[in-house]
DNA sequence: TATTCAATTGCAATCGATTGCCTAAATTTA
DNA sequence: TAAATTTAGGCAATCGATTGCAATTGAATA
């Protein structure tokens, strides 16, 4: 499909016998325009149906007012969220969102992030994959003076402005809690260990169980629990142990805390007189759970917009005073019906 | 933050003392170039670090490569997904995706669209906001010579391809299963009327009846019941009726359809026994409640494909063979317990 | 040896908007 | 009235890549 001709500010001022800078001032509304001819200008360009060609003015000017996002999946709760508060708080700064997917492959998340060079975004914002591997890619955003800012899942060696959740702090909170309810083989589902997230996470089970002097048992760890599908599967595997465990921490996600339930119930182990269950994310559905999950609220929203305000405020600082800031966001324990035995609070 | 120099075609040229053109076709690998001095060129640009200046070449080539979405909220299930399925098809065409959120707001929505117009991207996706309005923005889009496609919810009267789900068919479907079931007084919780998904489910409804021969009752029909909240408001105002309804259909969506579910359980009425319900969309958490909640199923990713497969194949199309197509996918039904009081099998 | 042809590569215009510099007219001030 | 300012608006370069056309070169053909 052609696009039709398109008036320009060539049009505009050849239809009114003047200079085409004449017309860019008027439109720009800046330098010494004569009121009147502004008002000429304007009304000719309303006539005219005229458009102004961003990528040229873009080209001209070294910017794009754009920002791209590479995100593993845009259709996930957490990284919508996340994308819907970019734009809310970057819309009214007049700026736009490129959004990309990586689909969680490696190899796909350096493709985007060199599309969104080539775009010549102002700023790249991600989101890592879980594949995760090499990051040069980054470096290479950072290389050609573009501002990049990850979050959540970050590649923590490389220097650069970082939002963040407290994850270790929420997470010890979240075992914590389950201690306090009397658990006492609290099993943990782990993410990834490639990526931050998930060794704080970790971190913060391990901090948890140190501090109230309980041991750490090893067969109660279990790697990749990821999914649904496989929450499930390791949930089956952590309770038919000769000593199963009275509580799960499904720090992966909601998902496999969904998983969790549903292999409980399934295996008629009550929630949670007999088994304790925590997830990760507060994703819409832990709520109408029977019983609803305990979860941690990431504030996604929030944090969408606390990347957008991050780089604005960024972009006005002098260059010299630069520094890799780490903005951190608390989590919050939202405490259900899966966790709650001592204090019938909970409903 | 400014972004530092880049190298450009020149700087290549430049260093090996060639003209620019050259780089051009040996990066394009088009024209007659001989094969050790393409090579020359291709590490040099390595070596520079160069990346095409993708403005300056969409500039001079008079397209973007870019297709612009305009939804209502980029972090709707629905939406996201579509979003998701249109990135998958389009990425590899080797375009990019620029998203705006209307927040349902025609203000905003007319915004967003002249920035895409502006922008010059090749093809803006839109489902129009709930607030509707004058739709000369869109009239915009087309005089522009940009494909525009409309999806879900579209103002009918323009003349543009469209991908939409058999909205009507679906619902009559929905509605028949349900005084299948036996259930004898239907209510209706409809969304705002101007959109034509909202007067297309009604319709099914209606239609559903008629086969039936059965008796339209206007206290059972509510106007905007859109939220998990008014449905609920609804729901409760219905059940008091010297006369209440035996089955809901929650047209409007499934978080109201939980509404419902919740008012009937806080009123100690069971479902399917006593009350049925089925809902619209196919939320994630409709098949964990209990009952798990009879629902439409609206293949929101492939929906997503099949818009972006639908531009790329208008864009092969010559100009003048050009016709609005409309693409229709049929949603499906997908029956769970809430409306399952005959067969058990959905136990 | 002269002519033709194809393969390479250079030149320069172009896409549309912006902006520094400059001129001319209008206005103010001395 | 002359000089100094201010205001309005034109000229032309620029951003970086692409592409039609022309020029050069070497090889192939007559």
């Amino acid at each position: 499909m052609k696009q039709k001709k398109r008036a320009t500010i060539y049009d505009i001022a050849k239809k009114l016998n003047i200079a085409a800078s004449s017309v860019s001032r008027a439109l720009n509304n800046i330098g010494n325009i004569n009121e009147e001819t502004r008002k000429l200008i304007l009304s000719t360009a309303t006539e005219l149906k005229y458009k102004r060609n961003t990528l040229a003015s873009n080209l001209r000017k070294g910017q794009s007012k754009t920002i791209g996002i590479v995100v593993p999946r845009i259709n996930q709760n957490f990284f919508s969220n996340v994308i819907a508060g970019i734009e809310e708080a970057s819309y009214q700064k007049g700026y736009n969102l490129v959004i990309c997917q990586s689909n969680e492959s490696h190899v796909k998340e350096i493709q985007c992030v060199n599309t969104l060079i080539n775009q010549h975004v102002d700023c790249i914002v991600i989101s890592v994959s879980a594949e995760g591997g090499d990051y040069s890619h980054l470096q290479n955003v950072i290389d050609s003076g573009i501002q990049l800012i990850q979050f959540d899942r970050v590649a923590s060696e490389l220097k650069t402005l970082k939002v963040l959740n407290d994850t270790e702090q929420v997470s010890m909170e979240a075992v914590s809690h389950m201690i306090e309810q009397g658990y006492k083989r609290i099993a943990l589902l782990e993410g990834p260990q490639n990526l931050d997230i998930f060794i704080q996470r970790k971190a913060g089970y391990l901090n948890a169980l140190k501090k109230n002097n309980m041991p750490i048992i090893n067969e109660l760890v279990v790697e990749n629990a990821w999914t649904k599908e496989l929450g499930a599967t390791a949930t089956r595997a952590l309770l038919n142990l000769p000593n199963p465990p009275d509580a799960i921490f499904a720090s992966t996600s909601d998902f496999s805390a969904l998983g969790v339930l549903e292999v409980a119930s399934a295996m008629g182990i009550k929630v949670p007189s007999e088994l304790g269950i925590c997830g990760y994310s507060n994703e819409a559905f832990t709520e109408i759970t029977s019983p609803s999950i305990t979860t941690i609220d990431q504030f996604s929203i929030y944090m969408g917009k606390s990347i957008a305000d991050l780089y604005f405020r960024e972009m006005d600082q002098e260059e010299s005073s630069r520094t890799p800031i780490t903005i951190s966001i608390k989590p919050e324990l939202i405490i259900r019906a899966s966790t709650s035995r001592k204090t019938q609070s909970g409903k």
